[in-house]
Order: C-alpha cells, then structure tokens, then sequence
DNA sequence: GATTACTTTAAAACCATTCTAAACCGATTG
DNA sequence: CAATCGGTTTAGAATGGTTTTAAAGTAATC
C-alpha cells in the first residue's frame, strides 16, 4: 500500500476525494503501463485481487477519471465502453474477434492534409482506427 | 413506384427476395445520396411515409444488406449502431452533441506510412473519426 | 464528536438490440 | 384451385451493458 500516496494526490489534484474504491481503481489503472479497460473487466481484476465493488462504483469511477482527464475514452467495441489510460495522441487496431485494442505508435502513422471542418465547428479529437483480424 | 425495378434487381442480385419491405427500406437508402442511418431514424422515415415496420424487420434489413456489401457499418456512436451506404474508403467528423455523421473526402486527407500489423493479422479496414463540436 | 456533503451500494430501471414463436406470405406442386 | 413448404414479418419477451434511485455508509469540516 505504499504507493497510494502518489494516487490520493492524483485524486486530490483531480477534485476527486481519495476514496477506499477510487483508490482501489487508481492502483489498477495508474501503474505506468498503458491498458485499455471496460467496467466489467475491471471489477474480475478486483475480483482477483479478492476484493468486491459494485459496477455501479466502477461506472462512476471511470466517467470522474475520464472528466478528470485522466483517462480517454476511446470508441466503444461490441457495445461495450473502453477507456484507455494512454492520454496521448495515438491511433489503435481492434481485434474484430475478440474487441481487444492495441496501441499504434502515432509516429507509425502519418496523417497529412486535414480537411477543413464544417463551419462553425471545432475539432475535438482525432483518432485512426484499423480493424484486425486473426490470419486464416 | 416506378423506380422499384432497379431496386428489385439490387435485392435479386444479392440474393434476397424482394419483399414489401425490404423494398421500402431500400427505396429510402438507395436514392443516391449517401447517408448515415440507424435503425430507429429509419422506422421514424418509414412512419413519416405513413408505414410502418416492426424494427426487428428494420434491423434484419440492415444487417442483411450489411452482409451483402450493400451498406458499411461504422462505428456506433452513443451506443447507436449506424450504417453508411457510402461504401467506398472514406473518413467521418463526428459531431459529439448530435451523433451526426459528415463524409470526408477520401482526397482531403493523406495516411502515410501504415504501421505493421501484429503478427499474424490482416487487416480488414481503416476509418479515421475527427470528433468536432459546434464553437461557443 | 457531531454535522454536512459526498460516496457507495444493491436493486430497479433503461434502452438499443436480439431472440422467439406464431402468423404471414408467395411460390410451387398435385 | 387447394395444400404445402420455405422463407419473412411481427409483437412481445429476453438480453446485456449502462444508468438511475434511494438508502446506508464514509470522508471532511467545524
């Protein structure tokens, strides 16, 4: 538990009051590595860390994180939200088969000669996605 | 209903009976002009031609013309699946507060140098979403 | 330590989509 | 023309991810 003081001052410097659960939730999502996550497949990985949380805190977990600006929300795949803990600006493959994203580098990826945007309208984001799939 | 032959040519040849309904559903997204639907914008457009279909009918249409190449899926927005009869390789803005999609010319932007794909996969398609709001 | 505001929770509600099983064609055959 | 047979449509129920609700719990403030 030593690490949790860098997440409590991530959550306080966040509005987000450092919480037992939101605490439990920084420690699987901060760890340094990138993932991208799903509600339901965070509440099996503290399931495994033997402990329980409603979905519903888990929910509510991800959308303050993502309001924070401490996670991203990234196009939904077989109905299902996902959020990724990578905040910079890159592009992904999905699995078509099994919904799963894979980071691509963004100097992979080169994309030149924007179009001009619809009058009155200001870009948000921008995102490359390439559908994968397994090799017959 | 005279343009209804070509139509039903369309459904024939992808091997789908012609049936009051899927001709209906065919009329209004084979005019021509390319658009973005979903399932429920469709059975309100049907409702304003003074029919009506159950939306199963509506969703089985749309997937079957899907699986015959007739429409591309696009990425659901707001947990709202949405079909293009826009078919060839193109890019969307996505306006966050509507859902609505606009086509970018294919033209307008420029992808270079596409990253390797994992081992063992191909890829199947590539689509790049600018995610645009109004300017306050 | 009491008060106050915010959080968590289980359970219900929600809603887009899919499934089910019965009714409905529409073509073909006898 | 009637019977039949496959595919089709349909209303309504089921599904499943997400959100809401209202009550119980917890963190911060004084």
């Amino acid at each position: 538990m030593s690490g949790d003081a860098k997440i409590i001052e991530v959550l306080k410097d966040a509005g987000l009051r450092p919480t037992k659960q939101r605490i439990c939730v920084g420690r699987l999502l901060f760890t340094g590595k990138h993932q991208h996550v799903s509600a339901d497949g965070l509440q099996l990985q503290i399931r495994e860390l033997g402990q329980k949380m409603a979905l519903a805190t888990i929910y509510n977990c991800l959308h303050q994180f993502h309001n924070a600006g401490l996670l991203k929300k990234v196009n939904a795949v077989n109905d299902v939200i996902m959020f990724d803990t990578n905040l910079s600006y890159h592009h992904h493959f999905l699995n078509v088969d099994t919904g799963e994203l894979t980071d691509i580098n963004k100097e992979a990826v080169s994309i030149a000669g924007l179009p001009s945007l619809p009058d009155g309208f200001e870009a948000l984001s921008m995102e490359l996605t390439i559908r994968v799939k397994p090799q017959i």
